[in-house]
DNA sequence: ATAAATATTCGAAAGTTTTCGAAACAAAGA
DNA sequence: TCTTTGTTTCGAAAACTTTCGAATATTTAT
């Protein structure tokens, strides 16, 4: 199909279907409209229809621990959506420090988009990625190029909801454990939790937050400062956070949730069967996978891309309970 | 096969073949995937007589639970192995249900090797490896066809490791509860269990044997049972039926490890941060990623299979205690 | 209301860029 | 050396874009 065959299919001449696919100004909406829609109908793409099915799914430091709750579930998800449309899912791995030339690694590769895993925010890729123009997708991070799709879970609402849940307990001095400073996903946790404190009219104290990484030893080692604090609870950006923060409160003499609330994110397995059982936010990674494909793939297609966010359940257990009086 | 080949197959000039092969400009991105499509299909390269090199890792119900906790850190391994030699690895997942035809897989893709994960004793695939000739790597289960390597855990020797060590204690009512009975896995820690007891002079009781699944609701479910036997001690198949256990046995107001002895299987993170911490086996999964890489790439070039198993470790922690009196 | 001025729309033709093959060239085996 | 295989150069054709003018519509001035 050429823009000559789409002329003669609508009666017009190349020029005009030429001038219409690029927005040109001399073309009327009314002409554009209809070139574009049967464009669109028949598949038609200015930019050569890429045939390559093949997805690499790019992990930055995929022997980081980090990775491995959500890298797998995650995986699946997007596998599985690949698979239904024929997609080639290839695994890759990059660390941090030697990150590849992209464009290279898809042209070498002939890869038609790439799924990228694991980066944080001051990751040499994530330089990369603002100014590529190849179909990304971008897990847990932003990048402001409109080449690169981003999808995240619902992280802000979904801590707010874990604070208002908190404050409602009667909790006033309330602490937030992040993760790494650089990662998005710690930055989300941590401004839903200033924005259930301001819904809750409670003034946000510095003192009571923070930043380490996303282990159990995170946790473990801070528990010794939120004790000094005097904390009634802690948001955790994470469960091994909080697991880590629970069995240091142990170990100071606090008890959780009697002397001191804490939650996790994630919902992992352990969240459940921990004792006390985690009040979480239950993330539904195979969607947030499917998703990733979805967008991706339009993405290849030359749609516009777009940031979504995934919906997330907060859940609510035993190791959060009413403040001390 | 040569690019002229190629090209007549395509219907295109030996020339425009090769700059598509080497990403030259000139050569557009539709033509550039069907000739770079073809080629992988039928296996070319330009570097002589060089094999693609794809392997597929195929999963089985990647979906399911149990894979999850133990399938990234493998695949985390074997990606890192087969990068070093340049081997592309290809995602796949079926089901147990409606198979795939292995031949016909990798012949269509062209992979050069199939790595099988999560399969069970009863799954088709089994059936199917006993007769093909593909070189293949079939993880944590066993076939008698040379064409196959395996590679497992230590499962025997830790688990009659941990049964020794319980004997030591004075565990004379040990009991075993398996995940799926149908899983090579949980057949060899039943060996392991079985062979701790001979060694140790104490007699095989079938009551106190359980099998279900490798979940927590497995063990929780399982607790009731077990505590009629009166058994002192229970040796599981995995960390999470262990945590299950557990938490079942607090139900019927027994203490761990005061009442009863539990150990899992894994050494997942949660093993250690669980109260109380769990005794437990260490199995190396991204040394088993990489050594499964190395015997599949001995496979392909033409080696004859080894069936492998892979050093375990037993841990010791506070979920085994002495029996009580 | 009418004419003039201006703006819009579209196509023919000319201009560019892209694509790809023929042929010359280079490299590697035999 | 000769042959086979792959690479590079260059030109022709195709695909697409731009220019410019004709036709029509719209606005403005009288």
């Amino acid at each position: 199909m050429t823009i000559k065959e789409i002329a003669s299919k609508l009666g017009l001449s190349a020029s005009t279907v030429s001038k219409a696919l690029n927005n040109a100004s001399d073309v009327s909406a009314n002409t554009r409209n209809r070139v574009n829609n049967y464009a669109r109908s028949v598949g038609f793409s200015l930019h050569r229809n890429q045939e390559a099915k093949r997805i690499c799914v790019l992990f930055e430091n995929m022997d980081s621990h980090s990775n491995s709750q959500v890298g797998y579930p995650v995986l699946t998800g997007f596998q599985q959506a690949a698979n239904t449309y024929h997609y080639e899912v290839v695994i890759e791995h990059c660390s941090d420090k030697t990150p590849p030339n992209l464009k290279k690694l898809c042209q070498e590769n002939n890869f038609c988009g790439l799924m990228i895993m694991g980066t944080k925010l001051n990751s040499v890729i994530i330089k990369e990625l603002e100014t590529t123009n190849i179909p990304v997708m971008l897990m847990d991070s932003y990048v402001k190029n409109p080449r690169v799709a981003c999808i995240s879970s619902d992280n802000i609402n979904s801590v707010a909801s874990i604070v208002e849940h908190l404050i409602g307990l009667g909790h006033k001095k309330i602490g937030f454990l992040g993760g790494d400073k650089h990662s998005i996903v710690t930055r989300e946790r941590f401004s839903g939790y200033l924005i259930g404190l301001i819904e809750g009219d409670i003034e946000f104290n510095s003192n009571y937050v923070r930043y380490g990484n996303y282990t159990e030893s995170c946790g473990l080692e801070a528990a010794d400062y939120f004790a000094e604090q005097g904390v009634t609870a802690v948001v955790c950006a994470s469960d091994l956070i909080a697991i880590g923060l629970i069995n240091g409160f142990k170990k100071c003499g606090l008890h959780v949730p009697d002397d001191v609330s804490v939650s996790g994110f994630d919902n992992l397995d352990i969240a459940r069967y921990f004792i006390p059982s985690l009040t979480t936010v239950k993330q539904d990674f195979i969607s947030l996978g499917e998703n990733a494909f979805t967008l991706l793939r339009q993405s290849i297609k030359g749609n516009k891309t777009k940031r979504i966010t995934i919906h997330t359940e907060p859940i609510f257990r035993d190791s959060t309970a009413p403040a001390k009086k």
